[in-house]
DNA sequence: CTGAAAGCGCTTACAG
DNA sequence: CTGAAAGCGCTTACAG
């Protein structure tokens, strides 16, 4: 059974081709009895317009990808939620990418992003893109598909970056967190494949290195093996004979926290009475764990606003200045002593 | 700048486009030293293939639609996860669609996937879809694209179907946990546009039928309101003063236990000791939640293979016996005792 | 306001 | 094993 084309319709409505494709693509020129004669056939036929004759013949493709991380992680299917009512005001369809925490997941998508001849792309993860491949394939696909990157700035990139300043916020949390209890803090990040954990980490050092007693009993840990509840609980686990010299633990997502948090429940540690922990990005559960857990939240609306405009002027072949970096604020809940 | 085609690459090489598009496609028939001359000139001029091209001149699209309710949902991403394992193995691209919970998002994308001339679709989702509109927009798709729907049956309909049994499930659950405690069930599920929520209800009532004083004390809640944390936790909260009466809360999905269990920390009642709760998914985060929470968890891989399946069956012009409902099992945690 | 015709960039019978 | 040429289904100058 051969699908419907414009000819069929035309032939059918006796017009040519030309005015159903004015027709369907909303031109002002079309008599309104046409267009109406139109419309009805193309309602009576079930015809839907090929999207990749319509798209190869106007030379553009109005989609924008948005390519994150991990759907796994609440905080990103939040932006990508963002990122979307925000490109779809702009009138451009969007394509989602998971990129599943792989380097070569994330290559696949750039090719995927240049065979489609995307009109823009947004990256968004904490893992670093400055390796030899990856950097290759961004800067391969950037040549030709405009990109904005959340989260990581790089030097000489072709792209536009927009950042949370996570030093600063890592800084400031541990700061007001130590005025609570001036006790040595266990950081839980991820080894040198985030870049999202080393800007947190820096934070948290510059903090402790005001109270260089405190910066000795600190531990930071560095793992490698994903950052999701499991890791949090076993870190915390294999550290139970040393815990009573921490008085907070930092961990560099929710996810971690949630999984720590457990840790010590298990332990017979109470939280926050001895022992304080605290995630990043406030993901919307948060309020509801037991104990509910602090965390440090970013304007994510405020992200994707960033964003699009900055995709925009790209697109246009120009550029922004997106200003400065943007701030978190710390929310205090249970697990902090709220 | 114009970007570089076969045209291109075809002078530059000295051969023609069509040994160029073989080079590209695996042809068997191309020597090996001119296979390597192309390559070698497709790497140095940076050329990428314009996916609309070729797919307009092959008449077929590689790509496959997995449409799920919510991307917020884990379970609905692990679905995902493994939906794209699977199809990946059989050669096809994939491609992500998010519904909101949205009739209209789902009229929208079944569009999107008319326009794309998918090559098949994958629906998941717990929302009723036997509404006019939506049906019909439906059967439009299913005209054109191959449609397998995860959970929910229609007479009629021209799809697939792969389910779990959750009736059974339902109904087992409640036989196991009455056993557990013979005492009234508040049962948390969503209104009527929820048909995963239908199912789940009939169960419990056929488990409590058989218990007529227990039936007559237990409440069966129809929400409208979504199905987040925030709405386990309203409920549990509004019937604050008439919690005594029930042994068990049993939630149509994670979520809500999760925020019920919040709720009932705040008035004090202790899980399991005084009320069992249990979801339905089995979400990773659960073994970690305080108190670890029960759920009714399903073999997605098993579903996502089916799916496949049935999919490339129905893309081949067949049909294919999908079998028997699948089965669920309880998981027993903290929140039911262990 | 409308139509005839060219052409977007590929792939694939067909011929050699 | 390779090339010349047709054609996938649209949209858009161009002409009227």
């Amino acid at each position: 059974m051969k699908q419907v084309g414009v000819v069929d319709i035309a032939r059918e409505a006796g017009v040519s081709t030309a005015t159903v494709s004015r027709v369907l693509n909303g031109a002002e020129s079309v008599t309104g009895a046409t267009r109406e004669h139109v419309l009805e056939v193309v309602a009576r036929l079930g015809y839907t317009p090929n999207a990749f004759a319509a798209s190869l013949r106007k030379g553009r493709n109005d989609a924008i990808g948005i390519a994150v991380a991990s759907i796994s992680q609440p905080w990103h299917v939040k932006l990508i939620r963002e990122l979307r009512r925000a490109i779809r005001e702009q009138g451009f369809t969007t394509i989602v990418y998971d990129l599943e925490h792989s380097e070569s997941v994330l290559i696949e998508h750039t090719e995927s992003a240049r065979r489609l001849r995307l009109a823009g792309m947004v990256l968004a993860t904490g893992d670093r893109i400055d390796g030899d491949e990856v950097r290759a394939a961004l800067d391969r696909m950037a040549g030709t598909v405009p990109l904005v990157v959340i989260g990581q700035e790089l030097p000489g990139a072709g792209w536009t970056t927009v950042a949370f300043d996570d030093v600063a916020a890592s800084e400031q949390a541990i700061l007001e967190l130590l005025g609570r209890r001036p006790k040595p803090v266990l950081f839980l990040g991820e080894a040198a494949s985030s870049y999202l954990s080393e800007e947190r980490r820096i934070g948290v050092e510059r903090a402790l290195s005001q109270f260089p007693d405190l910066l000795a009993g600190s531990e930071l840990v560095a793992l490698d093996a994903g950052m999701d509840f499991s890791v949090g609980y076993r870190e915390v686990q294999a550290r139970a004979g040393a815990l009573a010299r921490f008085g907070t633990i930092f961990c560099v997502n929710d996810e971690l926290a949630l999984g720590a948090c457990r840790a010590l429940s298990e332990l017979g540690v109470r939280v926050p009475e001895d022992m304080m922990v605290i995630g990043y990005g406030d993901v919307d559960m948060l309020p509801y764990l037991t104990p509910s857990l602090s965390s440090l939240s970013g304007d994510v609306g405020g992200v994707a606003e960033r964003v699009v405009r900055a995709l925009l002027a790209r697109i246009e072949g120009g550029h922004v200045d997106v200003g400065p970096k943007l701030q978190r604020k710390i929310v205090h809940r249970e697990s902090t002593g709220g």
